[in-house]
DNA sequence: TCTGTATATCGTAATATTGCAATCAATAAA
DNA sequence: TTTATTGATTGCAATATTACGATATACAGA
């Protein structure tokens, strides 16, 4: 059907897959690679840097934005975006819980 | 078009958003938290905790079976899964050393 | 005001994902 | 051998995602 079932899951276990969701996308990656590196939040050089057409970048700006991972300020013409320090430290803290899991479950079983 | 264009990427990026999108469904995040709690590897009861139809909880176990995150041993009639500590080790390596970039990166612009 | 520049939105096509009923395959039990 | 039992596979329907051309919007400069 294509259409997940959040209702039967826990509100923690929908929050660890939205989260890892915006992360599921080479393009955004790379865009969250290339604002935490440029530092002075680009907008019109992802297109140029990523190598997709604007109306796809301005897309996942769109997802990224929604949840909060990155803001975007205008500037003129154009709009400047960067990390939402705030929010990225949230999703480390959701997602590190779930990796961490390891660390208290015993050793395997076969 | 609903084709990524992992070719323009690198494959450093093209990995860590098709870890990310082993997360992406509650359903598998759920497999695994339970395959963590349970540690002695569980099969059909995943369908019966997790709530959803058995060929859909097969399904997701392929994935994450794909991806190296979890083994499975027959044990019989049934089928045996746990978690495959190495890679969910790699795993958590390469997606923290994404997280990780706000340490090196300087403060915000906007 | 007119023109160019930057970005967002709309509409659409192609592909991917999710979910399940039906069925198959393999083993265990009677 | 027959009959469960367990899990995988197949086939399909519904929805989601990705990508982009065309277009709209908003602002800056001439």
């Amino acid at each position: 059907m294509g259409l997940t079932k959040t209702e039967i899951f826990s509100e923690q276990q929908n929050e660890i897959a939205i989260f890892a969701k915006a992360f599921a996308h080479p393009a955004r990656v790379a865009i969250l690679q290339h604002l935490f590196k440029m530092n002075s939040c680009v907008c019109g050089e992802l297109v140029i840097e990523i190598g997709l057409a604007q109306p796809t970048i301005s897309q996942h700006l769109k997802e990224l934005k929604q949840l909060g991972l990155i803001k975007g300020n205008i500037e003129g013409t154009s709009v400047c975006y960067c990390i939402d320090r705030e929010n990225w430290n949230r999703m480390k803290r959701v997602l590190n819980e779930f990796f961490d899991q390891d660390l208290k479950a015993k050793g395997n079983c076969c």
